[in-house]
DNA sequence: AGGCCCGAGATCCAAACGGCATTGGACCGC
DNA sequence: GCGGTCCAATGCCGTTTGGATCTCGGGCCT
């Protein structure tokens, strides 16, 4: 599991679509589609319906979208607080 | 910032040292030793204070510890609960 | 039936990662 | 002072991973 994986699925839960979640990250849509096949490897579940119209959250996805909601969110605010320490008086040098 | 990335630092922080990290993580040395320069060079801040015994944790470095072992809590937890919720029987066929 | 979306698979290529061997620097005992 | 030791960092190479492009399969709608 990677950190690009739980960002592709969260778009694509948003979305309801590979192709729409693709361009909103700027990614071609099979890379986006790959991973997210993957990322059900890995959990052994799937966490997508595939619908003909496009891709509806399955129950496990909703388990997991509110966990990759806040792993995504701790990793901007660790790398936040990071940066920001840098820039404390405490800190002279790093 | 990789999820790999995170448990290079957390493990080089436990230990002290990037060679016993390394070994703990079942990795040669160099990867972790690079994982966690590039790590540094993406937050922009020296997480460890290099020293000829060892690598000891920096002002950001304890910063980043707390949140960075958050993160690889709630990563496993996300995969315990979607593994979990495929066992139930609200989820017939996942 | 024909066109149309949508996701999935195949193939190719570039970037990332890891392992090995080696270097460079600080400390130790002699 | 000098060789030995322990540490992290770097160069090089093989392998792996990920993305781009092109293409296919399958419902849906008119």
């Amino acid at each position: 599991m990677s950190l690009a994986q739980i960002r592709y699925f969260v778009t694509v839960a948003e979305e309801g679509h590979v192709g729409r979640a693709a361009a909103r990250l700027r990614v071609a849509q099979p890379a986006v589609s790959r991973q997210i096949r993957s990322l059900e490897d890995e959990l052994g579940a799937r966490l997508f319906e595939r619908t003909p119209r496009g891709m509806r959250l399955a129950a496990p996805g909703r388990v997991f979208l509110d966990r990759a909601r806040r792993i995504l969110a701790d990793v901007d605010d660790a790398a936040e607080a990071v940066r920001a320490s840098v820039n404390t008086p405490s800190c002279a040098r790093c």
